[in-house]
DNA sequence: ACCCAGGCATTGG
DNA sequence: CCAATGCATGGG
């Protein structure tokens, strides 16, 4: 029964919005290692393509095996707990009304920290909806197709082996090649890095070059969803917190007043100022 | 044509 | 410590 493989349900506590908590991956366009086609979420998961899709009490999985789940429970944050978060927030206006409008977000997780890191450097500087194009690129030259939509997210040795023309010729800066060729062959063990604390973390991350605070702050909150994470210098964050709380002069300060939930209020004042 | 967009390293004060 | 600079793409 261990490894049968055929569409099963998974729970997800509720409530739980699948579209909305999903809707980073076709916001900006496509992510062709995290597909949403039909409704559902397409991605290749241990050499599988695997879709998610929304059920009554969580998510239908097609396959689902005990080799798939741990990576869709990761995806989809289902250990997270939102009740803490969501009392904590009573106690903040701003938040309070995020949790009441948005009261089954549960922001995804990224499962492959090699992944986190060329998204954010993709992400760097640019705006989304180009990060996502030249993203998407990036998979489809290095990446393994599934069996329809999905295609896996490059595996760091393929990268390595990659040149740097490789990488400009999919519209990263020559700068952003040699980031990323960097990491994809750097002598750092990224599974080590789970029982790092954060402060060590972001010094191990930010020793590499192209990885700057921002994108350390991001791998916390969005591939080891550390509650504390409080990416203080995207711009997308300081315009959400400037025009939420008028009186905030100092973004990176205020990430106190949001302790210990910093992660989640990070991403529910995204999500207020997305759908603003 | 031009400007901005969910940064970063480098250089020069 | 802080200010200025170049970077490649996509959308307005």
């Amino acid at each position: 029964m261990a490894h049968t493989a055929h569409v099963a349900p998974l729970a997800v506590p509720q409530p739980y919005d699948f579209d909305l908590s999903l809707d980073r991956f076709k916001f900006w366009g496509v992510d062709r290692a995290n597909v949403w086609h039909d409704g559902g979420l397409h991605r290749v998961v241990d050499g599988r393509e695997v879709r998610i899709s929304p059920a009554r009490e969580g998510v239908d999985v097609d396959p689902l095996d005990d080799r798939i789940e741990p990576v869709v429970r990761k995806l989809l944050a289902v250990e997270v707990e939102l009740r803490p978060f969501h009392v904590f927030a009573q106690s903040d206006p701003v938040l309070a009304e995020a949790v009441r409008r948005f009261p089954g977000y549960r922001p995804p997780l990224a499962p492959d920290p090699f992944e986190a890191l060329v998204s954010s450097i993709t992400a760097q500087q640019v705006s989304l909806h180009s990060a996502f194009a030249v993203r998407s690129r990036f998979i489809e030259r290095f990446g393994v197709p599934g069996s329809t939509l999905a295609v896996a997210f490059p595996a760091r040795e393929a990268v390595a082996e990659a040149s740097e023309d490789d990488l400009t010729a999919l519209g990263f800066s020559r700068r952003k090649a040699e980031y990323v060729l960097g990491i994809a062959r750097a002598d750092l063990d990224f599974e080590e890095l789970e029982s790092q604390p954060d402060d060590e973390v972001k010094a191990r991350l930010t020793a590499l070059r192209g990885i700057g605070e921002w994108s350390a702050d991001w791998f916390l909150g969005r591939y080891l969803g550390r509650p504390e994470a409080w990416p203080a210098g995207d711009l997308a964050l300081r315009k959400a917190v400037l025009a939420l709380y008028p009186e905030v002069t100092d973004v990176r300060a205020a990430g106190v007043r949001f302790h210990p939930f910093q992660n989640l209020s990070a991403h529910y004042l995204l999500a207020t100022l997305r759908y603003r």
